[in-house]
DNA sequence: CGAATTTAATAGTATTACTATCAATAATGC
DNA sequence: GCATTATTGATAGTAATACTATTAAATTCG
């Protein structure tokens, strides 16, 4: 089976990971260490100990842990888009794209042998804790000047254009598909950890179906579909 | 005129900040630098320097940097519910009581004169920027357990129980609350940063005019009013 | 008033997030 | 095949952060 490369934003990175067996190490194993340890828990130190390496090795490739957890995300959101494209490929209804799209957005990511650097289930747990902080920062407009979010404007405007086709009327297409693509991970988070914010059961996939209900139900109704 | 307290659960600090000089001294000048570094740049280091005080001191208030953030949020959601109460006090109509919640929720804030030491306009821009990053930790279970999002809740609750009275029929009012709850803060952080994932514009009040038509519109479409 | 307790100031530690330097090794070009 | 160049590794170092421990000063209370 072939095996794809996702192209990414260049300026995201100092050394392109994806070209040596280092650089796919220190991907691999920042996902798994990301997401056992959380963002703050995670340091250059601890994963050129786990990849038998250096920190200066590392830093060759990312200019801080800052910019590989941008990385990281910009590189999930460019392969959740392209799951997107590939599942609505031949489908006229824009309805039934807006659900295909929503259901790939919502549920648990299995992993995509495609890829087969990459742990996806893994990555998306990062993508709940840890993607708001790419942004929420005060060196935001820098990061976005350099492309960093490129990826999920990218996605928001795809789902958006769905809605847009469904009702060209509706005024608020970005902003309501930024809140469901938030939403998203933010209800998995409430579910397990502060459950009075939510009604969503957190088990077995539970979360991720009653996410799908829930958010589909408020864009339909919502967009007047 | 009378001045107010909030009474902070008593978990989030390791002294009462609002029954000393100092301790008010902390809130006002955090709430004044966080503002303006954000939480990665703001240190209590630089805190003593500007309260004159020093470091060690500080640290007999608050365990821990996250601690004070997590004190800042609690008394924000715990300020805003107030205004809330205060505000639908004998309005029978819960269609129009969830509009002044939610008119509350989206505007801008004024500075309220019942708490002198509090900067409302300043919080609620540290709220757009930090107060998901109380909760996105390793350790959120933790702090759950100390009451450290009681007043989250507690909000979420009270405008969940507006749209179940609309419509005792709609299964996520949770769910719906808490999503315009971040939705909320986020549009106006993406208006002024990444503005190609909304439509609302970014300047003199019309983001949070925007997001109120916004926001309103989808809760009453959802929930069926 | 004096003992007990609280509060402040000083100094110190471990860790983090990098940077710099230089030697060793591997890949590439002629 | 050998020189050139690029890449990695090893070591060390720095400034700043997030806290802690110790001691000194002030305050409270019986």
């Amino acid at each position: 089976m072939a095996t794809l490369r996702l192209q990414i934003n260049e300026k995201l990175f100092l050394r392109d990971p994806q070209e040596t067996v280092l650089g796919r190490k220190i991907i691999q194993s920042s996902i798994k260490m990301i997401d056992e340890l959380g963002l703050e828990g995670f340091t250059f130190k601890k994963l050129s100990a786990e990849i038998q390496s250096t920190e200066a090795s590392i830093y060759r490739y990312f200019e801080s842990k800052h910019k590989l957890l941008i990385y990281l995300m910009a590189w999930y959101w460019n392969w959740l888009e392209y799951q997107i494209d590939f599942a609505t490929n031949n489908i006229k209804d824009p309805q039934e794209r807006l659900a295909i799209a929503m259901k790939m957005i919502t549920e648990v990511n299995v992993n995509d042998d495609y890829f087969p650097d990459i742990d996806e289930t893994a990555l998306q747990r990062i993508v709940i804790y840890e993607s708001d902080k790419a942004y929420l920062t005060k060196h935001v407009d820098d990061d976005n000047k350099d492309g960093s979010f490129l990826g999920y404007k990218s996605l928001c405007e795809k789902v958006a254009s769905f809605i847009k086709e469904i009702n060209p009327n509706y005024d608020y297409a970005h902003a309501l598909t930024s809140t469901c693509l938030e939403a998203s991970h933010q209800q998995i988070f409430f579910s397990r950890h502060l459950p009075r914010l939510t009604e969503h059961q957190y088990k077995e996939g539970k979360v991720h179906e009653d996410n799908y209900n829930f958010l589909m139900d408020m864009i339909l109704k919502t967009i007047d579909a």
